[in-house]
DNA sequence: TGATCTACTTGTAAAAAGCAAGTGCTTTGG
DNA sequence: CCAAAGCACTTGCTTTTTACAAGTAGATCA
């Protein structure tokens, strides 16, 4: 039952919300890239508690999206391993800049804003060590 | 019936998709920001068609969000002028990057890539410049 | 003054999200 | 080796959000 993405237009901000445009998927990807999180069951546990349903839809638009991919686990085989693709860690820039757009005006982590801007000046350096699980931020 | 937003937990990514996590939110900052569209005709005409009770409403939530004002247009008593706030204007950091990424991953407009890359070099040059309407963009 | 413009509201149907429970493999512990 | 628990979902139902169509009230235009 898998239903494709239906693109609205042609605008490249438009182009991204028909993919990931909604309340959860950007979370996922937050758990992917920065908090070394990759199974069902760690989704479904992390702090806002999405819905189980919801969690295996958004899972599926974000394969379907090209952001994740599905993969058996290497640790076990009743677990699925969950992980950013290319196009998925691309993502990294845009969720830092919110990051740094949310610590202006609202109260977050001081951990997280230091290290948004740690990924800013250093992307590429930044980005190897959060998908080598080296480093994990708390959100 | 303003309706305050729930904030879900006080990690940034999910502080912000709370106010703008929807389909629709972003581009009526995008039509602000971008394309010099100020009133409530500009983005019901704009290009993805949003239904009118779904604009009313996402309008309300950008306000109380702190991202818009209404203010009495200085053209017409019958029109109603939008305008970004400092917050909103914030957000174009977050969206240049999206619009680089769209370029990364899907086709987009070629006009819209300068652009963003321009914005992303001289951001408070380049954000004045919109904010007066002396540059208007394709998306 | 009547038609048109503008910013909405209202009503209803369809889609998505939330909630609780269940299914079927896989792993674990005795 | 078997029962219980873990894991990744699915199913059914309710609530909320979105979509679509129509209508309203004040401002403007001809």
């Amino acid at each position: 039952m898998k239903k494709k993405i239906a693109f609205r237009s042609t605008c490249p901000i438009s182009t991204m919300l028909d993919i990931t445009g909604d309340k959860w998927s950007l979370l996922i990807v937050r758990d992917l890239a920065f908090k070394g999180k990759n199974t069902y069951g760690d989704f479904l546990k992390a702090g806002e508690g999405i819905a189980t349903n919801v969690l295996a839809d958004k899972l599926t638009q974000l394969e379907i999206g090209g952001i994740v991919t599905k993969e058996r686990h290497p640790q076990s085989k009743a677990k699925v391993l969950y992980r950013l693709t290319k196009k998925g860690i691309d993502l990294i820039p845009a969720l830092v800049e919110i990051i740094l757009w949310s610590e202006k005006y609202h109260h977050v982590h001081e951990q997280a804003v230091s290290f948004a801007w740690q990924v800013r000046r250093d992307k590429i350096g930044m980005t190897k060590m959060l998908m080598d699980g080296a480093k994990k931020i708390e959100l």
